[in-house]
RNA sequence: GGCCCCGUCGUCUAGCCUGGUUCAGGACACCACCCUUUCACGGUGGGUACAUGGGUUCGAAUCCCAUCGGGGUCACCA
């Protein structure tokens, strides 16, 4: 029996690593959930590992708020840094004692194996500047030539030489350095378990950086340190680090574990295909940026005025707005203001932006999961399984169903699966967790739903949202002045004054059967307007010009809702304020 | 450009390993119709794909080769 109680045995170990610069990126949540999925199956353990080396970058915030997103999709490690979720929970709390999750504070353990490296004539101290590199480099592909690092001929392969020596005691006087390996000559097989014997010609590898002058390992040192040290067995990732997978194969032959002194192990290896936009662009924050621009651009298009009201709106310099339609800035933070104020919802990229957009995590990770991968079950019905939750993919995940070509991300796809989520909750469910999201995301509308109207709302909402956030914008009736929303007026003509005003005279009638009903609750309600359209040529002719006197607008949630939510009093001053503006 | 990976509907994909049961199935999107108190939901139906060219074979989406196309990677970023 394994004595970790949290996780399962150490057989298998996954890992996600990511940086922390910047919130969890859509693409970095499949690679978690594929890691996270295959440790379960495995009955082992998935551990997440904080690569901070690069120390201008990195934040402790960020490496706060990926833990966040990870927890929130309900992907949660057994191995790594602790997090306390808001419900008290602590996850990682029975995480292995691997001498730290986070890569910045394992320095003196990189900085062992390096020195294991140089004694053994593997890697060397080297004294060129990146201004020196940078130039030969540009030299290099002037000349049509690949750049590759030339190793210093006194350098012998495999030997800690005088030489070697010498560079050695310099480097560890002080001298400005980089420490690079010494790369084998010979071909090198990456054997990839989606994509099968990976093999790289003697020759493709140079002198690579292990060890960059501030200090800090380069990414693929520490990797293939922590990979050894920390046990992983199974290495799964984008495939956008393929090409350097090499690399850390060299590397784990070069290496020997300090502890048992035995050869670093290869873990298995399994690279996953790319997520990219529709339009085959590499999904990025950009991209937010560029959809601002162009819908502010089209709104200047149309009306030249409309970029000053654009400069008012948003609070920001004129020259910041030029300079963002100009495509010199692509900065989130000017998107997200025009965004705001032009009222359009930016196209999402990383977890966060989803979930502010009122996704729910089943769904997403529901469709996370089929881009790249597949069950290849059937329904009872036949079709192919594509609706299944976490406890599924911990149960049925298996590399050998990753596919191997790129996948573009279908927002559309996602909203259909997000709206069938919600379609599936129960109406006290949704009431609640709707509820949860607007006073986070939507507090002034929060704010506007009466005590005890969320569950009434939520039920007339629910069909229509395929996000939370449809949930506030089918409510917006809610939102309006009972003495100043505006009336849409072709729909004042259909359904009110039309036919000498058969529309208004629904109005009163239903305006005085309401005024006597107790309690104001939405099934009586209904139930009124049934009575009233059995007596007077259906429920459109009662139905509509409630509707339009009520939200002023031909379309809005079921009545007995919508009225019981507004409460009695609203709903009175409602219908008398149309009467009395109104006429034929 | 060098090296590497990939190529089934617009998109995600099943089928490919173990060639025939597939003039290729599902889902999303789209269109039409039905239902209907508006908007949605739901129901029914429809169009659309094996990149191209050569082989191998009685037979190829499935095996082989070439071409074309897409992508990744070549940092003191991860």
């Amino acid at each position: 029996m394994s004595n970790h109680s949290a996780g399962g045995s150490t057989d298998c170990v996954t890992r996600f690593a990511p940086s922390p610069t910047g919130h969890l990126h859509i693409g970095g949540a499949r690679s978690a959930l594929f890691c996270w999925a295959y440790a379960k199956r495995m009955g082992g353990r998935f551990m997440l590992r904080i690569e901070d080396t690069d120390a201008a970058r990195s934040s402790d915030e960020s490496a706060r708020g990926i833990m966040e997103d990870l927890a929130w999709l309900g992907i949660e490690w057994d191995d790594g840094p602790s997090l306390t979720t808001r419900g008290g929970r602590v996850i990682g709390a029975q995480a292995r004692d691997v001498g730290g999750y986070f890569q910045a504070r394992r320095v003196p353990v990189y900085n062992r194996y390096i020195e294991q490296l140089v004694r053994a004539g593997r890697a060397y101290p080297a004294f060129e500047t990146s201004e020196e590199i940078e130039a030969q480099r540009k030299a290099a592909v002037a000349a049509k030539q690949t750049y590759r690092y030339p190793r210093p001929t006194e350098i012998e392969f495999g030997v800690f030489n005088a030489a070697l020596e010498a560079r050695w005691t310099r480097a560890c006087a002080g001298e400005s350095h980089v420490i690079r390996f010494a790369a084998p000559r010979e071909e090198i097989v990456v054997p990839d378990q989606v994509l099968g014997d990976v093999k790289i010609a003697a020759g493709e590898l140079d002198d690579f950086v292990i060890r960059k002058g501030d200090g800090f390992p380069t990414y693929h040192f520490a990797v293939v340190i922590d990979d050894q040290t920390m046990g992983v067995t199974h290495v799964m990732r984008a495939q956008e680090h393929l090409a350097n997978t090499p690399r850390h194969v060299a590397l784990q032959r070069a290496l020997r574990d300090e502890k048992t002194g035995e050869a670093f192990r290869t873990p298995g290896y399994a690279h996953m295909p790319l997520i990219f936009n529709m339009d085959g662009s590499k999904m990025s924050k950009r991209d937010k940026a560029k959809f601002a621009r162009k819908a502010a651009k089209d709104a200047i298009a149309k009306d030249a005025a409309a970029k000053g009201r654009l400069v008012a709106g948003t609070g920001l310099p004129e020259k910041t707005i030029t300079d963002f339609l100009a495509a010199e800035t692509d900065a989130v933070e000017i998107a997200e203001k025009v965004g705001r104020f032009m009222n359009l919802t930016l196209p999402e990229v990383e977890v966060h932006d989803f979930r502010a957009n009122g996704y729910i995590p089943e769904a997403i990770v529901n469709f996370l999961a089929l881009l790249g991968w597949n069950p290849g079950m059937k329904t009872a019905d036949g079709k192919d399984l594509e609706k299944f939750d976490m406890k599924f993919i911990a149960e049925h995940f298996s590399i050998e169903r990753i596919g191997r070509t790129n996948a573009k991300f279908d927002r559309a796809k996602l909203l259909s699966f997000n709206g069938d989520a919600i379609g599936a909750m129960s109406d006290a469910e949704f009431a609640g967790r709707w509820r949860a999201w607007c006073e986070e995301f939507e507090p002034e509308f929060a704010k506007a739903v009466p005590a005890g109207g969320w569950e009434t709302l939520g039920r007339a909402v629910k069909a229509r949202a395929k996000t939370l956030r449809d949930g506030v914008r089918a409510s917006a009736f809610l939102m309006l002045d009972d003495n100043s929303y505006p009336f849409d007026q072709a729909a004042v003509a259909k359904n009110l004054t039309a036919s000498d005003g058969a529309g208004l005279k629904m109005v009163r009638t239903v305006r005085d059967r309401l005024a006597d009903v107790e309690p104001f609750e939405a099934g009586i309600i209904h139930s009124i307007l049934e009575q009233l359209a059995q007596q007077s040529g259906g429920m459109g002719a009662v139905a509509q010009p409630i509707r339009v006197a009520m939200t002023g607008s031909a379309v809005s949630p079921p009545l007995g809702e919508t009225l019981a939510v507004l409460g009695k009093a609203r709903t009175l001053a409602r219908l008398d304020r149309c009467l009395r503006t109104m006429s034929v």
